[in-house]
DNA sequence: TTGTGTGAACGTTTTCACAGCG
DNA sequence: CGCTGTGAAAACGTTCACACAA
């Protein structure tokens, strides 16, 4: 499939044509009128503008269970991301090699950091040690940060710090869940309508969602 | 602190506080003119809209290490999740026990999603083996998937799914370190400034953030 | 007097609809 | 003729500003 139209992709992402190629059109002008898109000339536009054709070293911090799942991700390869580091506090897991690394203790943070040009951080330390480990990845140069512990960090301005919150996923589908039984005892106002049409969507992602507050 | 004003749940959450009195209001009128609101009666309030109070039993399949990070995390159970199974592929794994609970093997998931009554099932196996699961639970009666899986699932009608990409928020972290990084060069359409906004906020959700596609 | 609850104003995003290019 | 690219219109969400209740 060398072309594809803005329709069938407004489809396969179930979007709108038009938004699509609005969307589109902030990138420049790629396609070709009464043709379409030319896959590989688009793929690499839009690589391009995600930076995903750069190289990022990050670093992960707390090599647990979920810092081990992370080391493993294949996604990350993919889309840039190469692992400079695994870090953990306990001098027993330094050395041993978890998905082919070699984990470092934290006393080596800052090094590892600066030697490595790395400005994205990941912290999967348990809640207390995250303040912390953020305050020193920020004072070695980090100025991206992405943290799956359970605490809202603070940081200097003109650094990026993006919360991963595990079970946030699952109360949505609890909510929504909670509505199918509940059905037709709420009835009405404009708002439980927005958030019926949810339901019937057949978006997989966590874009497009809920509202912060939702109606009753 | 027994009440608390919209203003300063405005403050905490980094929002305006007219939406946030305009959000809860959808609620109800929980409130008291020239007081605020009280915080247990609101807590509940919101608990209860959201599903909180509600008992969740679900099972996490594919105990690897991500399935071992979710078995263990502890915003579950505070937010009304119960992992009432585990369940792995490998015999191995059977009767092992993780997070104090011990692993089933696949063959009994027919019966534990049925004699527990769960309806909401977490996948965490590898890419291959996810949509096999996912049919068999949706057959065994699930009807809410959070899929960890590097894939998209197909499902029948009336159940819902929620991709979880660990790989996307670092995306977004990186996409803004670019831009971080490339300031001055490209210059100017407006769209450009929408995004530009992003990077002063101290937001540090997956709310409020990106458009789908994004601008030069 | 203080702070909620909410119509009305405003700004942004999405959709429509079609001119124009290949 | 088909499909992009895009102004203009419609829909939507947010913010303002104030009547009114405690």
């Amino acid at each position: 499939m060398p072309t594809v139209s803005s329709e069938e992709l407004a489809a396969a992402a179930g979007v709108n044509s038009a938004k699509l190629r609005k969307d589109f059109s902030y990138l420049g002008s790629y396609g070709t009128r009464g043709v379409g898109y030319d896959v590989e000339y688009l793929v690499y536009q839009i690589s391009r503008e995600l930076g995903l054709t750069q190289d990022w070293p990050v670093v992960i911090v707390g090599i647990g269970n979920l810092g081990a799942a992370l080391a493993n991700y294949g996604g990350f390869a993919s889309r840039g991301f190469r692992v400079a580091a695994l870090i953990d506090a306990d001098p027993a897991m330094a050395g041993k090699p978890v998905a082919g690394i070699p984990v470092q203790h934290t006393d080596e943070l800052e090094s590892i950091i600066r030697d490595n040009g790395v400005s994205i951080g990941v912290i999967a330390t348990p809640a207390g040690a995250a303040q912390q480990v953020c305050d020193r990845l920020v004072a070695a140069g980090v100025t991206s940060i992405l943290n799956f512990a359970p605490t809202v960090l603070s940081v200097p301005d003109g650094v990026d710090v993006r919360k991963v919150d595990l079970s946030i996923e699952l109360q949505i589908l609890a909510f929504h869940e909670q509505r199918k039984a509940g059905e037709e005892a709420t009835a009405g106002a404009a708002a439980v309508q927005a958030a019926a049409r949810e339901e019937t969507s057949t978006d997989q992602g966590p874009d497009g969602d809920v509202p912060a507050v939702m109606p009753a």
